[in-house]
DNA sequence: GTGGTCTAGACCACG
DNA sequence: GTGGTCTAGACCACC
């Protein structure tokens, strides 16, 4: 987890890292209780500025899924697995949406969304699992 | 066309109204030679500042979709259409894209992501068609 | 308003300047639909850094009390004024219980830490409104 | 005495143990002579870290109110009671006066800051004496 | 002009 | 070692 941040993403790097670090807790990689990565550990494995880091942990921190152990690190709340998972959820719901919401703004037509879509969640699936059924592995 | 910016999304607002115009001209609604709205009258159907659709003019400039004829406005030239048809399918591809990598990166269940994406899906073309067959209608 | 930030206040400066704004809002001093200065004037007033404003301004923007005018500044919103009330009074509750409550553990009698309060109360109300009946002016 | 340590306030814990020591021996709790108890002790009724423990030893030591005596502990030193009381009473006068500057700023009418003292003041003897004539004992 | 993000590096409190 | 705050100054998007 938490190996990749955009740097020229339209999404600032802080959310990024809160959204990594919230997929972190929903997929069971981080457990409750467990101290998350150091502000600074963190930092340089993602070559950023800790300042960076430490925003995002301080917006996960005001929505409660983790706390603060003063002078050991930040542990994953009892509440966090459950919230994690929901805002997993909605996260990427929210960003297909948009994805989708775009293209249908676009009158391309609907079949083609559909072939393209397919295409891209195949391709995503053959990356994930190296598998070499993709449909479309150009581009 | 051209009804809806997001002024709220992390995509800055003058790339909307480039992607917006683009699929104008891919859609064929607006058609070569045809003068597309001027700055004010935009920014006003959209509600946002004249520079920042000047700003995505020049872009649409700057590509060879559009171009000045002085003293009546902007013309769609005639290059524009297939221009304008593969970077429709291309800014699609890469939204989608963008989103599905996310969905990959977060160890959502590949069924989950899947059934996420065919009630996205479903629920645009509902939007889209005001047809009925949406899956889940909620959220 | 808005005049003073102590900067070797265990309070950091940004809650200072969070509660400050709440403060003015609260008071009637900023209106609804009015901006409130900007992030350079506010620091250049304040002495501080602009970032330092900016980290207050996003906290107020999170807490809805005031939103960002794109290019323009930020808005007090609607909701503000019932919402700033209602802090302005919890911050100070918060403040005076914390006082009273290390008084409490202080094992000081309770007749006195009342006599300590007046004397601090008159103080405040003479230094407020210039008055000469302070009981105890010195210290 | 010292029971109570408020981990998420502003306030340093170190100073806080400082505080509460001073008013032990300015109330009399701890007379001159008396040994207080070990930083290892103190650290596990506190449930802090005994470094933190250890600085405020130190404080306490560097303003001469205890000193150490080689193998025995730290002892209340002759001179601590007098100097305990007043800097007791300020202590207490500047959390209260700090509070009240605030409450000022705050363009909060003089009668309610007055009634919110009065309520925290009756609620703080209240929880105290464990009687029940606070005004307002709910928030 | 506005706010937003980021890097850089300082200092502090705490364990 | 940890996180928290602050200053400093850069660049960007938008109005």
């Amino acid at each position: 987890m938490l190996l990749d941040v955009q740097p020229d993403s339209p999404v600032p790097i802080y959310e990024q890292i809160v959204a990594q670090v919230t997929f972190g807790i929903a997929s069971g990689g981080l457990e409750v209780g467990a101290l998350i990565p150091s502000v600074r550990e963190l930092a340089q494995r993602l070559l950023v500025h800790p300042n960076t880091v430490a925003r995002a942990f301080q917006e996960l921190e005001r929505q409660g899924v983790v706390a603060a152990r003063r002078g050991r690190g930040m542990e994953v709340t009892p509440e966090a697995p459950a919230a994690c998972q929901s805002m997993r959820l909605e996260i990427i719901r929210g960003r297909v949406r948009e994805a989708l919401r775009e293209a249908a703004s676009s009158a391309l037509p609907p079949e083609e969304v559909r072939q393209l879509v397919d295409e891209e969640l195949a391709r995503a699936n053959g990356v994930r699992n190296s598998k070499s059924h993709v449909r479309n592995p150009k581009t």
